[in-house]
DNA sequence: TATATATATAGATAAACATCTATATGTCGG
DNA sequence: CCGACATATAGATGTTTATCTATATATATA
């Protein structure tokens, strides 16, 4: 049951990743323009993209010659969800 | 900027740790009564209440014969603003 | 002081991770 | 069909992780 919630986690648990999570949410969708900002080569590019992906947290498609990236809100919201059901455990409100 | 984010969701990417923290919020702040519950050995439950008290998800003090767990909400705070402000860059508010 | 209890440390080990280079695949435009 | 571009795959490699056993340390109590 937490083991959904922990690959979240453990995804966003590489400072790579979490950027390049940050960057698909400000629009940037093509890995190929990733690179240059993470400094990583392009096969170390699309192992983070598909643990992401695998986490659950983005979808990616095929569109002719690129592979379209985008985060899927749901995952985030039940990250969000879940943190927010954990501090309610101390009785304290976030929200 | 993002390596104090990033350690706390590798922290919480363990299953044993994030079940781990849910303990401790609920009031179970002795590794010994925790050792059972995570069915790991002493020494592992000394290793991973180590790895979330380096990240500052919690805290812990020596009282006599025990170390006292403790969550620390301003981390866990910290975390939840974080993911709060990451889905507003879509635009998209959670609360 | 001897014993029981909670924790810490040291050392070993297998598995997982993050990264690279080299090469292959697929797709579009000319 | 060819070249350019984006991505995928294979394989190697050093590092980190999670776990254990064995042993040490510290503290309260009989």
């Amino acid at each position: 049951m937490n083991d959904k919630i922990a690959d979240y986690f453990k995804a966003l648990g590489d400072k790579n990743r979490l950027s390049l999570l940050e960057l698909i949410l400000k629009g940037e969708n093509c890995g190929c323009t990733l690179i240059d900002k993470l400094h990583v080569t392009q096969p170390t590019m699309t192992y983070h993209i598909n643990i992401l992906e695998e986490s659950g947290l983005i979808t990616s498609k095929k569109e002719g010659i690129w592979r379209k990236l985008e985060v899927n809100q749901n995952s985030l919201n039940e990250l969000v969800g879940y943190l927010n059901n954990l501090t309610k455990l101390e009785g304290v409100s976030k929200c």
